[in-house]
DNA sequence: CAGTGGTCTAGACCACGTC
DNA sequence: ACGTGGTCTAGACCACTGC
């Protein structure tokens, strides 16, 4: 993929300050890759298309000034959250070691070479979370040997592993809990809960794959917000 | 632009329903219009980035089954939602009266002397929300008045009473669906869904509490952010 | 005027799925 | 073996902005 690694070169040196405002052009890009017009200009219109650029016809390829927002669901850990609704956390490991992902996943991480982890969250000894995470094996293998009862794993792989989040995507359903869901809450298959589906990159690689089950009458999302403003929070009654 | 042409005649065609659910392939749309294989496949290409179709590489580019989501953050009219979602927005007003809040909505609102509206919402016909607002009856009662099965209530308290929002308050749950709930919608009770709660501020008074039922197998809340940008996208699942 | 981005062409090779 | 989408090339013409 040529048009890929231009763009994170671009990326790289965005992040460098290499460039004032003032993107390379479409022919520039292509003389210094080596590759046809076409694929430096794809390049430079993913980096517009997520955001980070924009193009004026006669004058070139502009930086956007950068922003700064969340999304509607924070990324933070959960002991964060736990401090904030006053709650003692406490965390069970259920799975840590190398397992392939299912096709779902990896066509998601782009790879099956994963790691499973996968936790139950606790807030004051009632379980509230359960967490299923898939990671590259390539990146994150080592995160095995780290304290999954206590650390947060994105902090792991910032922090850690080096693995800075530079993207999120992520998808919140209202869904029914299944049999085996709803017993590690002790509820009734059926209940309510919500099902947030994140995946997390790193200069556009995907890193991890995680699904987070909450129980629906122990989580709510809240919102305060003025029209230019905007503070979600996470919260458990 | 050719590659528009093209795209407009496939959304007519999806329309009209003149393919199942596999769309021409790039070559066979080069061929038909007349036109390269590149520009035939942009015309393919946009559609897949609105969430009209998916594609697979050896196999095809699918129509995508119609789901409807939600920005978490907006606050915007069914209708604009609606036409994103390319789904016929229609609505039947249920109640429009002036009544009395319920406790836990007078407290909210300061008041117990309301205007009740609730409305069901329906994309293509399907139920898919259910409204229940209650309005400050000193500010509002005159929009009784107005058409409520058309309107949309947030402009119309904007636009026609002044009374811009100038704060918001909201919080979203995961509930099963009643009894009562659930035949509005056609499904059984204990179906999944999402509870949208809201308070609506002019210059920190309350003006307007609603509550928004929309169906778990219908909604989504997706989002695609960087640190640098946010774009929360109207797809579907 | 030379440079920019926007569009388009007519080829090409590849990995993949289906038959 | 064949069709599919994914990528890439080396050209081309256009409208536009800057000097």
């Amino acid at each position: 993929m040529k048009y890929l690694r231009i763009k994170k070169a671009l990326l790289q040196r965005i992040a460098d300050g290499a460039y004032g405002d003032h993107l390379p052009s479409e022919n520039e890009l292509a003389d210094t890759h080596g590759v046809s017009r076409m694929t430096a200009r794809r390049a430079l219109q993913e980096l517009v298309s997520e955001g980070y650029a924009s193009r004026v016809p006669g004058r070139g390829t502009f930086l956007q000034p950068r922003r700064f927002s969340q999304g509607f669901l924070r990324v933070r850990p959960f002991r964060e959250h736990a401090a904030e609704a006053g709650a003692a956390p406490s965390t069970r490991v259920l799975t840590a070691e190398a397992r392939r992902a299912p096709a779902t996943v990896a066509g998601k991480l782009g790879t099956n070479k994963t790691v499973l982890v996968s936790r139950l969250r606790r807030l004051d000894g009632e379980p509230v979370m359960l967490e299923t995470r898939y990671l590259r094996a390539d990146l994150c293998a080592s995160i095995l040997h780290e304290d999954l009862a206590q650390d947060s794993i994105h902090e792991l792989l910032v922090d850690r592993l080096r693995l800075p989040l530079t993207r999120v995507w992520q998808r919140l359903e209202a869904i029914a809990l299944d049999e085996g869901m709803a017993a590690w809450f002790g509820l009734s298959a059926g209940s309510p809960a919500f099902r947030l589906e994140r995946v997390t990159y790193t200069n556009d690689d995907p890193v991890t794959w995680v699904e987070y089950v909450m129980r629906g009458d122990r989580y709510v999302f809240q919102d305060d917000f003025s029209p230019q403003r905007e503070s979600v929070r996470e919260v458990s009654r």
